[in-house]
DNA sequence: CAAAGTTGCACAATCGATGGTGCAAAGGGA
DNA sequence: TCCCTTTGCACCATCGATTGTGCAACTTTG
């Protein structure tokens, strides 16, 4: 006969109802019953009075005293991205998966709001932090070394930390080549018709510009020495602004676009939105990062989808593994062709919703 | 000279630091301190201190004493889509600007995954908990009913709990006005040209649905009785299914689409994988939902944005009313023309990242 | 100058769970 | 029967904060 009053079940209620004591009911409770030698009898007795209480642990009060709290952070710039929204899905199922759970947050490239953010969830006392696309990820290494935290890069350079990191280079490598060949199907090209646009000084950004290069060079057999790359950083504004001042430099859009990530994409959708569907009819475009409306934009995209689900795996193994020095492992990416919608979460769950 | 041990700091230390107390340091800590008419002097000794050492609040003892965490919910379905995504990052904005921390989680709309997070949400102790898209409203009602917990549903039916919803009805009678008249600008109409795609026994869907129904009639001046709804529920791959099977029986797609939301749109991008380009150049699509490169594919896509952000103020509104009875409060929503890109979160953000 | 009021703080219980330790009762061997 | 193990559990301190209460030391009042 469950009591309905609506406060919680606590163990000091199981120990009056079965007659043990608050310790005896928490290691039942705990699993941990058997190491202290609670006989199989008392332990069913309170496992099925828990369920009729529907007892469920105070989670503040066992990482108060247990010091650790059940909680794992991630830590991302935006949500409203196909990148870091996968990432936060894959982390969240991996956390879970261990028993864990996710604690998702936004950082805003703000080096202040990524250190105030960080450091709330250090209150909580968070187990372990996961740490992709911050603007100043040693700021965040340092709030977290200051707490003894663990905590792993994801697609960061990993000077300070374990990091996770998609192969870039490789990648870009890849990306470029694909869409030098899909525009070499059209006209010849030369060097200056392939631009790259996004990016910063951050690791990732400078592998995929270098694996940009090496795929030019190879294809054009020679040093491309012209300026083939914008840095706008990781803004839709500034990359329409850059595109804008291009576009009125040169009378028209380069006919290859490498773009460093989906955020540098909506920079492009913005300049479109501001001109006529011609400007844009015979760019090939190859971008960091996957989304599905993207793919099926009116011009062939290519686009590289980093493998979140691995990366967040083998991320929670360096976690476990605790190596006594950063550990870098990369993890590689994967070339998406034009018009591609890939599955999803929602696809795996059945039809039937519960009306009510 | 902070000590740089990584044990966190508490207020025993400060305690002894000091010479106070561990209640006088906790009541000038947590700001109570003039009412337990504590010195301005020792409270500045001890504030000063407290920044020295470093000292952040441990929230989990704070809460187990206090009984409440600081912690708020949102139940999403998914994080890899705009409109949840989004909700999402105004979630987190809203709730820091309250003081409190945001913990997102993801429900898949399986009703037995859904009852399970919000279970875990409720043993941390978070003190109201947003639900947005799932399966099982009146499932997650009970257990946060059966746990005392605040809540509020997003566009989600509001008989047990208050609610924020868009105006789904009149949001589609507009979004469906706009498809018919772009469409009706090449050719004439009849209604079977008109076809709605996804949704299920839902509120919000059955309200679009109203609407739809009621912009077609104003059209075409007569009650249309043509089937013309194609509920899919919220999958990508029952949508894809029932576009082909549309399209089997009709040789073509329907001429204007009015598709339920981006999670269907990604049917209707897989069967463009599939199928030739030609195959949807002629479609008018609006979609209830917005996401920027939808916008701009390769036909006219009018989209819907429900306005998140003024839905979480609203929320969270409700929550600090706590009004006796379930309400139910309608936001309107924006219609968003083909080929528009709207600013988001990063754009608010200074472009210097500091290069470590 | 004594009574009454104020100021400034310390003490101690408490939130719910954990885990080291101690101890009675049962079981077993000589 | 006596002693030694083993079994089965209770006791209690503890995690770090909050908060009701008590009480000196001052100050004010009459």
């Amino acid at each position: 006969m469950a009591d309905v009053s609506s406060k919680k079940a606590t163990i000091y209620d199981l120990s009056v109802l079965s007659g043990a004591s608050a310790s005896t009911v928490s290691a039942v409770l705990n699993g941990s019953w058997r190491k202290r030698r609670i006989s199989e009898e008392t332990a069913n007795k309170i496992l099925s009075l828990a369920k009729a209480e529907r007892y469920t642990a105070n989670l503040q009060a066992r990482g108060l005293r247990s010091s650790k709290s059940g909680l794992v952070g991630l830590l991302v710039p935006v949500y409203e991205n196909r990148f870091f929204s996968s990432m936060a899905q894959a982390f969240e199922a991996e956390a879970r998966k261990r028993g864990l759970s996710p604690m998702v947050v936004s950082g805003r490239r703000d080096p202040e709001a990524e250190r105030r953010t960080v450091e709330t969830l250090i209150a909580y006392s968070i187990d372990a932090l996961f740490i992709a696309g911050v603007a100043n990820p040693d700021g965040v290494h340092q709030v977290c070394a200051g707490a003894a935290l663990p905590h792993v890069n994801l697609d960061l350079p990993g000077k300070l930390a374990s990091s996770v990191i998609s192969d870039n280079r490789r990648g870009a490598e890849v990306l470029t080549g694909a869409i030098l060949q899909h525009a070499a199907r059209g006209a010849n090209l030369s060097p200056e018709d392939v631009v790259l646009f996004g990016g910063h000084d951050d690791h990732a950004s400078l592998e995929r510009i270098a694996g940009f290069h090496a795929a030019k060079n190879a294809y054009f057999g020679q040093e491309c020495s012209v300026e083939d790359v914008e840095k706008t950083g990781y803004s839709p504004r500034m990359t329409e602004l850059v595109l804008e001042q291009f576009f009125e430099r040169n009378g028209q859009l380069p006919r290859c676009f490498f773009i460093n990530s989906s955020i540098n994409f909506e920079g492009l959708l913005r300049f479109m939105g501001r001109h006529d569907e011609e400007t844009v009819a015979n760019i090939v475009v190859g971008c960091f990062d996957y989304d599905p409306f993207g793919s099926f934009l009116p011009f062939p995209v290519y686009m590289i989808k980093p493998d979140v689900q691995k990366m967040l795996e083998v991320g929670f193994e360096l976690l476990e593994a605790a190596p006594t020095e950063p550990l870098v492992t990369i993890i590689e990416p994967r070339l998406i062709p034009p018009r591609t919608a890939l599955a999803g979460p929602l696809d795996d769950i059945s039809e039937l919703s519960v009306s009510s």
